[in-house]
DNA sequence: ACAAAAAGGTTATGATATAACATCTCTAAA
DNA sequence: TTTAGAGATGTTATATCATAACCTTTTTGT
């Protein structure tokens, strides 16, 4: 039997020692296959920027992003990143981390996920941990006063269990 | 008896009709004590920032308090809003919403609040509910990988009840 | 009165994000 | 298989948000 209060924190917990290589690969091949059965165009540019998040495992910035597509030989105008995180975010595949005006790789791509972040203060590592929509707390504090929620933001700043080890 | 899952929703709920010169009134009292009680200085540029705040019962960015306060006199360079800006945030008067990029006074300041905000997509208002640190469902998920949380973000936007109906 | 600290004034620039419009490239229907 | 339309990309320019750096003024403690 589960523990009670069994919260599904899984191998896509990034604090958590693991394999990025096969992680990111696993996460690209789940991209894929999401863009297939949806009919969406994984085009060059988006692959690449997803790559990029997937590898490092940090939020990364939109000029940071910028940086590394003029490398890889792409284009480098604002547009072209910021078009490339508009679409993976709107389908769910990157995660916008509001309190760094930057993004994350979407470990586990699927829909009406609403996920929390965690992120550490020491290592730059931001942790992603599912959620449902309008659980837990929020949700209950928006029935209260009849708010509908449509989208959710939420954050949390700290130390990971390894930094505060360190 | 109070119900079961009571939450403190109180008077300072903005979506709710109230009279917001007395709201604003009484919260900038009570600013005034707080900076009485642990010897800040409320200036005149940080008073002002803060009552356009209470005034306007919305978000504002930090260049429309700016455009405000050139109004009323003070000067308009952007460090002049950010300086009090980064006062009232910091003592807790202010909040930042990071989903707009803008802040909200704070209807009820007191020491180590971790309140949540309420986002509606129609009236742009922002309601601010109560909480304490690392209850509920975040703190829960960062104990259970042992993560430290320093401050958080819980935003939600959506539709207010009022802009539901209408 | 004076030194130190805090606050404010000013200039410049950094960082983040989008508008607008031209061009290209797929896809599907004629 | 041509071609219209949608979607994607290229490019320029600019909007929006935020802070660094340095100097002057005001306040506070001694």
């Amino acid at each position: 039997m589960m523990p009670k209060n069994f919260l599904p924190i899984t191998s896509t917990q990034v604090f958590i020692k693991h394999d990025h290589r096969a992680c990111a690969r696993s996460a690209m091949e789940a991209a894929h296959q999401l863009c297939a059965a949806r009919g969406l165009r994984l085009t060059p540019v988006r692959e690449k920027v997803l790559e990029l998040l997937l590898e490092s495992h940090q939020a990364l910035g939109a000029y940071a992003i910028l940086e590394r597509l003029a490398q890889a030989g792409f284009r480098s105008q604002p547009p072209v990143a910021y078009r490339a995180l508009d679409f993976l975010v709107e389908h769910g595949l990157v995660h916008r981390i509001e309190k760094l005006n930057a993004f994350v790789a979407c470990n586990q791509p699927q829909a009406g996920h609403a996920p929390t972040f965690m992120i550490c203060n020491n290592c730059h590592q931001v942790a992603e941990t599912p959620g449902k929509q309008a659980s837990g707390t929020l949700g209950k504090r928006a029935r209260a006063i009849g708010f509908h929620i449509q989208s959710t933001v939420v954050e949390a700043e700290g130390l990971c269990a390894a930094c505060q080890a360190a």
